[in-house]
DNA sequence: AAAGAGTCCGAAAACCTTTTCGGTCGTTGC
DNA sequence: GCAACGACCGAAAAGGTTTTCGGACTCTTT
């Protein structure tokens, strides 16, 4: 008895059970649950009979070890905890999911000895290829190791241009973002942002100066790094209406700035979106929705990235492997804080 | 070529590929690799360059075919985006990380159909074992499918009471919170919870109504069940101080409904934590941190849920396949909305 | 009746590693 | 010098599946 719990049962039927059942060999049995042709319809009918009767299902590894391919793929994630990481995961997992694709799910920390440990661990099951989702947008180095299989950085692009890395367009979001205002009537436009030595904080206040550009409009005060956080965003707001009280919109560099911002404004008796129109990145639905009014935001169609990437994998695992960055769109998410009706 | 894409290499190297090199057997290479008894410390040397030389990696399909283990465990989640299942998946992976165990990630989607496709796809894939996440503790049907590997249901329970499951002591931590809000001083406790139809809601109030009991005291008011969304917090609130004004805390049914508790509170000019403490559960950090003053909670200890899953499956796969319902302990993070220095 | 065509089935190799068992060689003790 | 023994290495089987190839059988045609 290799297995030790009594609960379980024998070992797992195997097709060898399946074919004597059957009373045919195990070739043939092969061929009939696999649809292969010149068998008998009779034989056939036996053979997935006593399959069913054996509940027997296939050893993906002998499989696996035969065909070359193991219809596995790697998801290296950096912070597995993040609020980044997880929809991507979910966009992968959602498109493998529909065919014979098993995702092994690892968590490097942010540490890179474990992330090779991981890796090597990865290859030698025979991973068919691997996806690395960084946590944030800045690129990170390309993985240590040679990799015999086609890999996609999704989220975080490589720092090796001859990578494939799939990214959300920042710029795009900022441009949207300070589009969405302007044809909300508003001139006035302030930026309170994230953390500076984050690329999509540059990212997106860069995309959003370009809006302004577009349509003649200056930001009102210079763009406001700070933080990624409520508090941030309660000061940043505090300082802005007191040195520029006629702003009369404020971009946001995340939901949770936003947060921020709409307490002061709320404190301060601006109404939103009447007399100041708010807006964050992220939609983050637990931030947008619970605010009052509710938030209008970018959402980086993170799951759609996730697809994205595992579509790439897909495509570099049986045709050609693609290279470089390439951009996800967002789109506006738009709710009560600057929409007027709302 | 089975590989097609130029830039990878050819296929990874095999056992007989280093044996070849070395100018010895496979038998041999595989004894000197793997430390084997009775392998001389030259030729070992030899085996060992030639490995390193061709970056060999022992392919784990053909070892776990050979060895009827695959260290693989398959973890079956519900809700992927939930905020609950994903530091349960972050635990166990973490236990599970160290070893030489990797973990197919599966994300059913609430279908019970796509569950079983998944399970069918684990069991195929010949997993050694099967965590399964619930997206809430209300308890879960068992697997469909028969399965003959060690299964072991976190944060859910299985209905089943002859399966083994791992879920957080929801009743425990509603009583924990009550005797902290009790060691602040306060006597006169409202609870606004969340959905009334999760259990997780019940439970909490029946651990808090043990408290109070035991310290000879009552609830103000009933317990007002609603939603777990801030907006309900703030109603109930506003509720609340309508009908009980004389309430000196308010137990939150989560971190969500804290927020909205708590904004109500400033806004009808009660300050917290000196009028009023305020605490919520899941001890979720966006919210508590981001909240004014920083807020109070039970933190339910998901990460060692997972933790303790992933082990309680190691022993099931060993030894003996344990049953019933496990709790994990819960624990308060103290913050400024109930500690007066705060 | 014989040959040919077609239909179906089975034997065997291949994938890669581990383990068991047998074999070779040198050495030691008598 | 011979037997026994120890140290080391190699052949082979096992694990489960897929695929190729050849063989056997049936049916048709001349």
């Amino acid at each position: 008895m290799a297995r030790s719990s009594a609960a379980r049962g024998t070992r797992a039927a195997t097709l060898s059970d399946v074919a004597r059942l059957a009373g045919v060999s195990v070739s043939t049995a092969s061929k009939a649950l696999n649809n292969r042709n010149h068998v008998h319809a009779q034989t056939r009918e036996r053979v997935l009979q006593a399959a069913a009767q054996l509940s027997f299902s296939p050893n993906s590894l002998a499989r696996g070890l035969l065909a070359g391919r193991t219809g596995t793929v790697g998801l290296l994630t950096s912070d597995l905890v993040g609020r980044f990481s997880l929809p991507i995961l979910m966009g992968a997992e959602d498109a493998f999911g529909a065919g014979q694709v098993s995702v092994f799910l690892c968590d490097a920390r942010g540490d890179a000895i474990r992330e090779r440990h991981h890796v090597q661990a990865l290859l030698s099951r025979r991973v068919d290829g691997l996806i690395v989702v960084g946590s944030s947008t800045d690129p990170r180095p390309p993985l240590a190791d040679a990799v015999d299989v086609p890999v996609v950085y999704a989220y975080a692009p490589s720092e090796d241009p001859e990578d494939l890395s799939i990214v959300p367009d920042n710029v795009g979001a900022g441009r949207m973002a300070v589009e969405h205002l302007i044809a909300c009537g508003r001139t006035r436009i302030a930026h309170i942002s994230g953390a500076r030595h984050y690329s999509a904080a540059r990212d997106r206040a860069a995309g959003a100066q370009e809006a302004l550009d577009a349509a003649g409009l200056a930001l009102v005060g210079e763009v406001a790094y700070g933080a990624w956080e409520e508090g941030w965003g309660r000061a940043a707001a505090g300082m802005l209406l007191d040195r520029s009280p006629e702003v009369d919109a404020v971009l946001c560099g995340s939901d949770q700035v936003a947060r921020g911002v709409l307490d002061t404004l709320r404190e301060r008796g601006r109404r939103v979106p009447e007399d100041v129109a708010v807006m964050g990145f992220d939609n983050w639905d637990v931030m947008t929705t619970g605010a009052r009014p509710q938030l209008t935001s970018v959402d980086m169609n993170l799951e759609e990235l996730g697809r994205a990437a595992a579509r790439a994998l897909f495509e570099a695992i049986d045709a050609e492997h693609g290279r470089g960055v390439r951009t996800v769109q967002c789109r506006v998410t738009v709710r009560g804080s600057t929409a007027a009706e709302g």
